[in-house]
DNA sequence: AGCACGCCGACT
DNA sequence: GTCGGCGTGCTC
């Protein structure tokens, strides 16, 4: 029986239960478990006689016997989320099913199973009919705007595919897969996904399709568009959603429609990768670079990862789709090439963009030729004011929040820093805060050094409200072709902080309203401007060099995501006479990155950054995991992980497998708790799987161990995101 | 993780 | 004398 254990507890494995009738696997169960009763999976049933038992079993308190059982590769793809991430198989059994499961009694659910047959014929739909809930499936997500996925929907609806989209939906029929879809933004991407989605459902009545899409692009308007295009065809209820901003009663709807087989199409985001589909014949994995796929708590699991094995378990195939692939996916999806037998991902290349749209010119900006202190360059402020005369917009992105991300003090060398982090307090000008943006704590601007007592205190660097606060006198002079004055606007976490906020700022630029946006990477992906015809990066050159060796790789992709804002709408340049630019400030110019932008240019970049990787060693070419302990104080977390090193030198795989010694994190305390990791990494990921395995039951002795007594937490991160 | 038990400080 | 702090330990 699958039950949920704590992760690191020592009921970290099944638990025996008696049962006076047989139990498929996969039947739900409440058991008892200490005082309480809780959800349970049974994992397998076996006959036992009376005599064999050593101790007295409890027995099963109930089965949710309305229900049928979870299918043997539901239950497969969790054992194996389970074991590769290094967690408990209740842990992520539990996890993988809808919360209200766990407090529903055999007669609620059953009572709930009949509702919905009765209203079989009225919309079963998960997000928009349930009883429980007055709210709207994605009120709780961001508000509207035109993600990507509805955007190009609409470009191609109803039109007949161009040859790159066809050719790639032909190839997609003739083989299994799994699939790199690469695209660049505009490249109809989403109408091969939806053709081969629908293309599916027409020919087997009974298949189930899963799309997969980040969480920042699963907003209710790309719900609308999904259900308009499938429910004419498919029915009322075929599609139904599966994302965190869902209430309860609503993800419960949503995954019994899945489970009983009644929705044909599974929309969601990562947690989605577990429905229930007993008929589950594709999966889409939209923007499958993106980072949001990787679960940051619990069992951290990477969902497009999960996804790939899933289609391989079930027979599903699989899409992975991105305009700037992930470089495990790219490198996956090599062709064969001499020696090399290339990787075992089929790759479907679309180069080009859907109508007459150009990809907006990249301009450079040589900041080192720039006066020391300049924030936006004379040759950007001249662009973007010719773009407001002509009543055209811009869009400027800076990925701080906040007026300024210190304060100082000239005097006594003061500086804003958290009491309780390793980081700087960041100055929010508006409401006169000093706010870290690690732990939340706040507190009112000093008016003089709190150290000396000076008065003169001042903002050093700047984030996105000075930098709309200077756009603002620097356009004060200027009018707009009308006369009235121009108008700055800023989107980022706090201006959107507020229920309806995103979009009524959303609405305002599309009216035309708003000259300048000022934003960070939040604005970059999805939303479409028509009248955005100039996007710059202030900025982004802190990435380079980047501890973090993903950092570029990000970079990039926000950066071409970015230069995708601009100039969406071709008849709109068109009959502006306008043409679209990306303009990029930064010291690096020659960076190959940087070039590699400029020509638009991914497989460039890609192959550079895959040079560096396979020579250094690192993922694709190797594979890693993490294992952090946090503690009150750095040397107990460090203390933990250096133990933990000692004993894992007798491990069978040890060989292996490179242990680097234990560092604290780049941000080494977090209200007020010390955190410190040591990364592991092996060539082989079979190696790695089974040096973690082994190594598992050593650390939760250890925890046990002195050394182990302050340790707050410890965890495992398997092929970690951000080292 | 819950939820107990258990052993020391400030309250009706 | 009790309520309650969170340290330690257990849950088929």
């Amino acid at each position: 029986m699958a039950v949920q254990t704590p992760a690191h507890s020592a009921l970290g494995n099944l638990l025996s239960y008696a049962s006076t009738v047989p139990m498929p696997p996969g039947t739900l169960v409440r058991v008892p478990l200490g005082r309480r009763e809780v959800l349970g999976v049974v994992w397998a049933c076996e006959e036992r006689s009376g005599d064999e038992g050593t101790r007295e079993l409890k027995a099963v308190a109930g089965a949710l016997d309305a229900l049928s059982p979870l299918a043997e590769g539901w239950r497969d793809l969790v054992a194996f989320a389970a074991r590769y991430y290094q967690r408990s198989l209740g842990e992520v059994a539990l996890a993988a099913l809808p919360p209200q499961l766990r407090d529903l009694t055999s007669q609620q659910l059953a009572r709930r199973l009949k509702r919905r047959a009765t209203s079989a014929s009225t919309p079963v739909d998960a997000g928009l009919s349930s009883q429980d809930s007055p709210r709207g499936a994605g009120q709780a997500q961001s508000g509207p705007g035109s993600p990507d996925l509805a955007a190009e929907t609409d470009v191609a609806h109803a039109v007949e595919p161009s040859a790159e989209q066809a050719a790639a939906l032909a190839r997609f029929e003739a083989e299994t897969g799994p699939f790199l879809l690469f695209g660049s933004t505009g490249s109809g991407k989403t109408e091969v996904y939806l053709r081969a989605v629908a293309a599916l459902l027409a020919r087997d009545h009974a298949a189930q399709a899963l799309i997969m899409v980040p969480e920042i692009n699963l907003t209710p308007q790309l719900e609308a568009r999904v259900r308009d295009r499938f429910e004419a065809r498919f029915g009322a209820g075929a599609v139904v959603s599966l994302h965190s901003g869902m209430t309860n009663p609503q993800r419960l709807a949503s995954w019994l429609a899945a489970h009983a087989g009644q929705a044909r199409i599974v929309l969601g985001t990562r947690m989605a990768v577990f429905a229930s589909m007993p008929s589950l014949k594709l999966i889409v994995v939209d923007e499958e670079h993106d980072p949001s796929y990787k679960q940051q708590e619990g069992a951290r699991y990477s969902a497009r990862d999960l996804a790939v094995w899933r289609g391989q378990r079930e027979g599903a195939k699989v899409i992975l789709g991105s305009a700037t692939p992930s470089l495990e996916t790219w490198h996956h999806s090599r062709p064969a090439d001499g020696e090399d037998p290339g990787g075992r991902y089929v790759r479907l290349a679309m180069p080009g963009r859907i109508g007459d749209g150009a990809l907006p010119t990249v301009r450079g900006v040589d900041m080192n030729l720039q006066p020391p202190k300049t924030v936006l360059s004379g040759a950007l402020l001249d662009a973007i004011g010719q773009r407001i005369a002509r009543g055209e917009q811009s869009m400027v992105f800076l990925n701080r929040r906040g007026y300024a991300p210190v304060l100082a003090c000239a005097d006594c060398g003061w500086k804003s820093e958290c009491p309780h982090c390793s980081a700087y307090r960041v100055f929010h000008k508006i409401d006169r805060t000093l706010r870290c943006h690690h732990c939340g704590f706040t507190e009112r601007v000093p008016r003089a050094c709190p150290a000396c007592g000076n008065p003169d205190i001042a903002p050093v660097g700047r984030g996105t409200e000075r930098l709309e606060e200077h756009l603002g006198e620097l356009f004060a002079p200027v009018k707009r072709s009308d006369g009235s004055p121009v108008r700055i606007a800023r989107i980022d976490a706090d201006s959107t902080r507020k229920q309806g906020a995103l979009a009524q700022q959303l609405a305002e630029v599309h009216s035309g309203e708003v000259d300048v946006l000022v934003g960070t990477q939040m604005i970059a992906k999805g939303h479409d401007f028509r009248r955005v015809t100039l996007v710059a990066a202030v900025n982004p050159d802190g990435a380079l060099f980047s501890s973090d060796f993903r950092a570029p790789e990000r970079l990039f992709s926000l950066l071409m995501q970015s230069a995708g804002r601009a100039g969406r709408d071709a008849n709109y340049l068109a009959t502006q006479g306008s043409t679209a630019e990306m303009w990029i400030q930064t010291h690096h110019g020659s960076h190959p990155l940087f070039q590699a932008l400029k020509r638009h240019d991914y497989p460039a970049f890609a192959k550079q950054q895959l040079d560096e990787r396979r020579v250094a060693g690192m993922p694709p070419f190797a594979f890693q995991a993490l294992v952090r302990a946090d503690a009150r104080t750095q040397e107990t977390a460090q203390d933990f992980l250096h133990a933990a090193n000692a004993a894992a030198d007798a491990l069978p795989h040890a060989a292996q497998v490179m242990r680097y010694p234990a560092v604290p994190l780049a941000i080494q305390r977090v209200a007020n708790v010390e955190r410190a990791q040591m990364l592991v990494e092996s060539a082989s990921r079979v190696a790695l799987q089974r040096f973690l395995a082994d190594w598992q039951p050593l650390l939760h002795a250890l925890r046990r161990e002195p050394v182990g007594k302050g340790v707050i937490r410890w965890l495992v991160d398997v092929d970690p995101h951000a080292i």
